[in-house]
DNA sequence: AGACTCACG
DNA sequence: ACGTACGTGAGTCTT
């Protein structure tokens, strides 16, 4: 049987629903796409749900129509299309084109005329016509006869109309509807209709009368105001029948097979969707031809460690080899069943009996000159060393990393999600109970052959963004430097944790107890909720601020509730206490090799946003310092030998002086030129007096504006964080926008760059994403401007200090188990290092860090050393 | 899984 | 009128 159906799409009409039914989404170069998006899914459930045999689809072309040269008021009232609309139109045609989607426009036609044409000339040929419309006016179609699939609301609600269902709705014919239109008119189209006469009356006198002229042979039967006015408005209601009325013979050459339905192409859709980032509608479409199948169902030979060996000794200098571990357990990495190699042209699995097994395998790669492609480098590298005592060395990629680079918004970079986004090809995730040996393998085969193909796709991209040299100079043999930090760790004294938490948690029962007595019952001190109930229903203390879900009991509520009651006191100290203990005491104690002592955290090089490091398991960049009573935690952190100290080195300011670098502010930079103290000479700026009239209480608040400056400064978050009116706050802005210009027009200049380009860099050329920097909504959009004025000064430190690291990390190679790099806290470094050699370490590292990088004001560090984390004293004699 | 709170730079 | 300071990770409670 033939496929008649014909399926013929208002496009005007469902582009304008798409666009108002969807927030306007947008892509991270600043595109936006709802429209599109909204129109792709609606026909794209048409053609699953349909299965039209022939289709087309219809746009106004232009403004002006046949209709405006007899009534030029004609849709007069209707408002410029949204220019965030306008920029989408051009993809919805190279969509339709992609999709080989015959699209008809006519020049002086609406779509609705056209439609009408193709609807009745299809019927000609015997075709099934079915419509679909946003817009309501096309009902007058339904006595084709044909059926219309009307876009109720949104894009997912529709409706189908017969004429037997129009009669049911609102009890009309096909002719009688456009009547109905005529008289009541239509305010978006400018149709004027008979004044008086709405939806009821309209439809009470088509049912009485019958039609327009029905309804004048008999108007001496009706009365009054509504006679009155039909009389009067006789002539504007013929002519608004004539304007409702769509056209079903406009001129066009009908040839059914022109609309026959044809194979997409692919390869042009699979673009669009990627520069319009519809990832979910990429997964839908078939994957590439011949090196996707080859992904999914990737052949491989299972080969034995001789046979490995023998094949790596035949692989030419620099061959580059996917490898694609494969833990005994999910997660855990220190143990090995296997390997998936992938060449250019095979892919191996290699079956490990053992870890001797591995550790041979890895030799040979050590022993090799092969170009190691990696998921991630730091893992490897923590395995060679593990299995051989050997760092991973010669050349290697890491496809994660340099995935981080290209967009560090991403949350996790594993191979399915790259093999998507780079090769547009599906890789199947493995579950977490696939423990299936053969499943197991092929996953990792799959892994691995994707990985081959990333490399080339991603190194052509890392070249385009200007990312190459971020990558391979600095990222990329980071990576071992921090391995090294990890596999080193520190040494956390067991006896000085368990002494804190005997003393901690006999205060903190101490203050449970008052606790409970003063609130007369006992409930769940942790629980917020509870806690809620008993300050602000119980006690009834005031409700300073609110949650989503109930009422704030955060630190800063408690202090403001404190003078009210003296239990709050008691829970704040109760809060720090607990916090510590969970936290610290215990939460870190866990995590002690209970063979060496030390701490072996996992440091994150493909997290955050602004090129930061992160930390976890534990988090070792947020150990308490800045109340005494966390600080004594820091005492536990001691070096693991009685002849070493610990030394750290932090820079100072250096956010504030990548600012006077990046701003060529002359105040920033003057007041770092003579060593000035910033936030006293900031003060003296914006308060306009001498720096030495400058007060502790004037200096606090200039750090304050100093630190908003560096967050992209509001002065409602200024006005917050000193407890100030959001006038005053506003001044202190205004003065300091006026005495340091230069920021001023650094924060103007970024604003307008991000918003250019759609993504902010540093001084390494790193760079960052701000999808909201041209959204319509306020907070999305000042976030975006806050953080594209903050990225490149948090992300430009992130930089040096991790020069700084490399250079380090070289310097220290001669020294051995003298001198290591044990942390990284954001702007500090920590060294466990001999005594015996503290003053040249000491001094290199001053060196290193202060000449990372060059900028127009001098990097100062300060370095301490001290016999743990906690009691450090300034160097001498540096 | 998400909200809340709190530790750090 | 609107309503947030930038970047993280961990523990606990609640749904």
């Amino acid at each position: 049987m033939k496929n008649n159906k014909f399926l013929i799409l208002d496009g005007s009409s469902l582009l304008y629903r798409a666009f108002f039914a969807l927030p306007l989404l947008q892509t991270k170069q600043g595109l936006y796409t709802n429209a599109v998006y909204g129109f792709t899914m609606m026909l794209f459930r048409l053609l699953e749900d349909e299965a039209p045999g022939y289709i087309a689809v219809a746009f106004d072309k232009s403004r002006e129509t046949f209709r405006h040269e007899k009534f030029s008021a004609y849709k007069g009232k209707r408002e410029k299309t949204p220019p965030e609309l306008v920029e989408q139109i051009d993809y919805v045609h190279r969509l339709l084109q992609a999709l080989q989607i015959p699209v008809v426009e006519i020049d002086k036609y609406e779509a609705d005329d056209i439609i009408g044409t193709l609807a009745t000339k299809a019927l000609q040929k015997e075709l099934v016509p079915v419509i679909v419309s946003g817009d309501a006016d096309i009902f007058q179609l339904v006595d084709l006869p044909c059926e219309i699939i009307y876009t109720r609301r949104g894009i997912t609600q529709v409706e189908r109309y017969n004429e037997d269902k129009l009669q049911e709705r609102y009890g009309l014919s096909a002719k009688q509807y456009i009547d109905y239109k005529a008289l009541k008119g239509d305010p978006s189209d400018n149709i004027p209709g008979v004044p008086g006469i709405g939806e009821k009356t309209a439809i009470k006198l088509l049912t009485a009368y019958g039609s327009l002229e029905g309804i004048y042979e008999h108007l001496d039967e009706i009365k009054g105001k509504l006679r009155e006015n039909l009389e009067t408005y006789r002539q504007q209601a013929f002519l608004s029948r004539w304007l409702a009325t769509i056209l079903k013979d406009v001129p066009l050459n009908f040839k059914a097979e022109d609309f026959q339905r044809r194979e997409p192409q692919y390869a042009e859709l699979r673009r669009l969707f990627q520069q319009l980032e519809f990832s979910s509608l990429l997964e839908k479409l078939p994957a590439v031809e011949n090196k996707a199948a080859t992904a999914e169902k990737e052949s491989f030979a299972i080969i034995s460690l001789a046979q490995w060996e023998e094949f790596s000794r035949s692989l030419p200098a620099a061959t580059r080899l996917a490898v694609m571990p494969v833990p005994v357990e999910a997660g855990w990495q220190d143990s090995l069943s296997g390997l998936a190699i992938a060449t250019e042209k095979e892919t191996y699995y290699l079956n490990f009996h053992d870890n001797s097994d591995a550790a041979r395998a890895f030799t040979t790669f050590l022993a090799g000159s092969c170009e190691l492609l990696l998921y991630d480098a730091k893992v490897w590298s923590n395995l060679c060393w593990q299995l051989t005592g050997r760092e991973l060395s010669g050349s290697f990629f890491d496809a994660t990393l340099a995935a981080y680079l290209l967009d560090p918004l991403e949350n996790g970079y594993p191979p399915s999600k790259l093999a998507q986004k780079y090769l547009q090809r599906r890789l199947p995730v493995p579950g977490k109970k696939d423990k299936d040996l053969a499943l197991v393998q092929a996953y990792a085969c799959a892994a691995a052959r994707t990985l081959f193909d990333l490399y080339q796709i991603l190194r052509d991209k890392l070249e385009e963004y200007n990312l190459t040299r971020l990558y391979y100079d600095l990222e990329l043999p980071l990576t071992l430097v921090l391995a090294q930090m990890e596999r080193t760790g520190v040494y956390v004294d067991k006896e000085t944790l368990n002494q804190l938490r005997q003393e901690f948690q006999g205060r903190i029962a101490k203050l449970e107890e008052r606790i409970y007595k003063v609130a007369g019952e006992r409930f769940n001190l942790n629980s917020p909720k509870q806690l809620s109930y008993i300050l602000f229903e119980k006690l009834g203390l005031p409700v300073i601020k609110k949650t989503k879900t109930g009422y704030s009991t955060d630190a800063q509520v408690l202090e403001e509730l404190a003078p009210y009651h003296e239990i709050v006191a008691d829970i704040l100290q109760y809060r720090t206490l607990v916090k510590l203990l969970g936290t610290y005491l215990e939460g870190m104690a866990k995590l002690i090799n209970p063979q060496t002592g030390r701490i072996h955290t996992t440091f994150h090089q493909t997290v955050t946003a602004t090129g930061r490091l992160s930390s976890s398991d534990p988090n070792l960049q947020n150990i308490p310092i800045r109340l005494e009573e966390g600080r004594r935690i820091r005492k536990a952190f001691m070096p693991s030998k009685p002849t070493q100290l610990l030394l750290s080195a932090d820079y100072s300011q250096i956010e504030l002086k990548v600012l006077a670098h990046v701003s060529q502010d002359k105040v920033l930079i003057d007041a770092f030129r003579k060593n000035e103290d910033i936030h006293t000479r900031t003060a003296a700026e914006v308060f306009g007096i001498e720096p030495s009239q400058v007060t502790k209480e004037l200096r606090e608040r200039a750090k304050a504006v100093n630190f908003g400056i560096i967050y992209g400064i509001s002065d409602y978050g200024l006005s917050r964080q000193l407890g100030i009116t959001r006038q005053e706050a506003k001044s202190y802005i205004k003065r300091y926008f006026e005495r340091l210009s230069g920021v001023e027009q650094y924060r103007k200049r970024i604003v307008a760059e991000a918003r250019e380009k759609g993504y902010v860099t540093t001084i390494c050329n790193r760079r960052r994403y701000l999808p909201g920097i041209n959204a319509r909504n306020y907070n999305q959009r000042t976030f975006a401007e806050r953080t594209a004025m903050n990225t490149p000064i948090q992300g430009s430190a992130a930089d040096i200090i991790k020069l700084a690291m490399l250079k380090i990390s070289e310097s220290l190679k001669p020294y051995g188990e003298q001198a290591k790099m044990i942390l990284q806290v954001h702007d500090e470094l920590v060294f466990e290092v001999e005594e015996s050699i503290l003053p040249e370490i000491a001094k290199m590292v001053r060196r290193e860090m202060e000449g990372a990088i060059e900028l127009a004001v001098p990097l100062t560090v300060d370095v301490k050393v001290g016999p743990n984390w906690a009691q450090k004293q300034p160097l001498k004699d540096m």
